[in-house]
DNA sequence: AACACTGTACTATCAATCTAGTACAGTGGT
DNA sequence: ACCACTGTACTAGATTGATAGTACAGTGTT
């Protein structure tokens, strides 16, 4: 599972819901399976439940999840995926941001942009992780 | 000058203190120099004088800038580095929040660098730019 | 002395986020 | 029928960030 970082900026149900599209991404998830139930995964986050339920409200909303009344929240079969032109500049957006917070902590683009490929590699792997059994 | 994002997440004196901190790595600003003043800024930004002050504060705090009462606020002489574990600390965890999402965006490794190498390269000619008086 | 600037320091208010607690209807297993 | 689970919905409180407004002391110019 990921994990919530509790000091950053990003709003909590903001960091689920990247965790979740993560998981998909990834395979971590696939379509028909069940994700935690909104108790257990704020138990697990030691968030509130409000705030889980606040993001699989929106990944519902969104056609990435899909509510069996009384039985669960299930990764969709067809996942929507977003239109190209609003994944660009949400990744651009995010690219910004980071380049800005790299340039203002003095590293070199070299160096900004191999750390972004070691994040990017660790957390496939971390999220793959307990997943071999599939 | 750099912009700010009202509708990001992070705050807007945190903002203003990076963008601050770029233009002095970039040499948009040199020890010396000084700093708009808070309501200047301001008005600029169309930001709270407040928020400007607080930005200030912070990097006044740190050595980054220095104050002459009744002046203005300039850039100091011997601008402090914060430390070299402190300064890895907080890129690494950036990449991790950016490659985070990019992973939940479904980019890959490669695209996820290639925008941040574009972005920064982007940003260091922003920031010089009407800089080539000096 | 008067004025226009500087930074700094308050108060008050608004919105967003997160939390705690409670409640209710639907589903499946016993 | 009962129980344990599911999502959903609501109230209320605390915290944080940003805003507007006001005020005061220090500095340089006129």
């Amino acid at each position: 599972m990921f994990d919530i970082n509790p000091t950053s900026t990003a709003p909590i149900w903001q960091q689920i819901e990247e965790g979740i599209r993560r998981m998909i991404t990834v395979g971590a998830l696939t379509p028909g399976d069940a994700v935690p139930s909104v108790r257990d995964l704020a138990r697990t986050l030691r968030v509130n439940p409000n705030t889980v339920a606040r993001s699989y409200q929106r990944l519902i909303d969104r056609g990435v999840l899909a509510v069996r009344r009384g039985e669960g929240t299930y990764v969709s079969e067809a996942p929507s995926q977003p239109k190209k032109s609003e994944r660009n500049e949400k990744l651009r957006d995010a690219a910004t941001q980071y380049a800005g917070t790299a340039l203002s902590l003095g590293a070199s683009r070299e160096e900004a942009a191999a750390e972004v490929e070691t994040s990017y590699e660790r957390l496939t792997k971390e999220l793959r992780r307990g997943n071999e059994s599939r």
